[in-house]
DNA sequence: ACGCAACTGGGACATCTGACCCACTTCTGA
DNA sequence: TCAGAAGTGGGTCAGATGTCCCAGTTGCGT
């Protein structure tokens, strides 16, 4: 392996990591298996971190700050809040189902996080991301539609977060696309039922379907090398 | 370890299996931690199983048929859909509060099986039985209250089921009970939102609380052994 | 009582895994 | 240019882990 500052080696460390761990779970993600995949020598892992467990801490923490979560709005054709959010929550469950691996490996670091004392309260503050993204989303699309929330939006997002984690798990159970989808329907009515129509009708020329893609962030050096299954 | 027929043998070893996993997580469930647990010698494992992955296999069979899950469903106070929906989810919440452990070691039971090639099928049965188990509720709940499903129950019990799961793992990560009560009674009010008024009242006495509790299965080999935490 | 089959105990072995070491090579700054 | 720092490679070590073996012991049917 040709010279490489340390950074650039922690960083390929950890994309091999999380690429094994989409493959193999993470009791597989040993550190020669890491090395094999990022293409390195063994003694290159010790150089870059202290140990293994430095490097799951990293990861970690690296997942929950840079693992792009791609949350679209997409106004429904019908401009209704319903169909808005049943387009949102489909285009979630699109990317679940291009690359299921990153979704088992996300679930099994949070499981991985819960278990280590060291990495206490990253799965809360995961959670915690989870629902701020949630939090925008349901603002935009109220917004976008004319309604209002008729409970703290807080507690709305944490409901959504719920329901995706539910559908999510189910299929990656069973792989049943079809059920998938009627829960994403239920869910889509279910959170719109939380709303009433409100008086901030946003300025929008009616008729036209504006569709407006939110990326919430788009660094992604982490899970790139696994491709979908 | 005195003598002891290997039927049950196989069985103590499934339960401290179980108990490992519930503490240790699968991957401190090793055959020296398993014996430890029951008590017995490293030799008497072989002797009862082939190999760790059969005790493995028969422990995820094990789990997903005689795993109980207490639904419990009690008419609410005020006899109401929502209110009954939302008692039964809060009994089974504070079931989960009682032993996280318990389910956390379900959720990591379900994820290794999802990977092992052996076990293919297990995480779509397991899911089909929770549907199972829900269907029944949710029926009993319609009936006990005069109501009527307005779609098939099997995908409402899947909506259920989702929601069950999102709510049982944001708790496992943030261990937040006030959110969790509040998600399960937007998930009541959200099942409630799929019935109507229905025809078929039952001939209940008006006024009288009847508490019935349906317990679906009382065998409990597995997961006795690992206390509250 | 007694013989045989069922069962147990302790140790052994090959493999895997995280960690480490040290001689060697490559780069960089003076 | 050239010394020292940064980085690499291959081998090694101790501990853990799954599996196996075999001499002993226990219990049951006769």
């Amino acid at each position: 392996m040709t010279h490489m500052p340390v950074a650039e080696r922690r960083s390929r460390l950890l994309a091999a990591a999380f690429a094994v761990i989409a493959r193999t779970g993470v009791s597989g993600a040993t550190t020669r298996a890491i090395v094999e995949e990022a293409g390195m020598k063994l003694a290159s892992f010790h150089y870059a971190f202290e140990s293994r467990e430095e490097l799951m801490a990293e990861l970690v923490n690296e997942v929950v700050e840079t693992q792009e979560v791609v949350l679209e709005v997409a106004t429904a054709a019908d401009g209704s809040l319903v169909g808005t959010l049943e387009q949102g929550l489909l285009r979630y469950f699109d990317q679940v189902r291009q690359d299921p691996r990153r979704e088992r490996a996300m679930f099994e670091l949070t499981q991985y996080a819960m278990r280590s004392p060291a990495m206490e309260g990253f799965a809360a503050r995961q959670y915690e991301r989870y629902r701020r993204l949630a939090v925008q989303s349901l603002d935009e699309a109220a917004t976008r539609t004319g309604h209002r929330w008729a409970r703290p939006l807080d507690e709305l997002a944490a409901d959504l977060v719920a329901l995706t984690d539910g559908i999510t798990l189910a299929w990656l159970a069973d792989g049943d696309d079809g059920r998938a989808r009627r829960t994403i329907a239920f869910a889509a009515r279910a959170i719109a039922a939380e709303a009433s129509p409100g008086p901030e009708r946003p300025a929008t020329t009616a008729g036209t379907t504006r569709t407006t893609t939110r990326t919430i962030r788009t660094t992604r050096t982490i899970g790139t090398r696994g491709g979908a299954a």
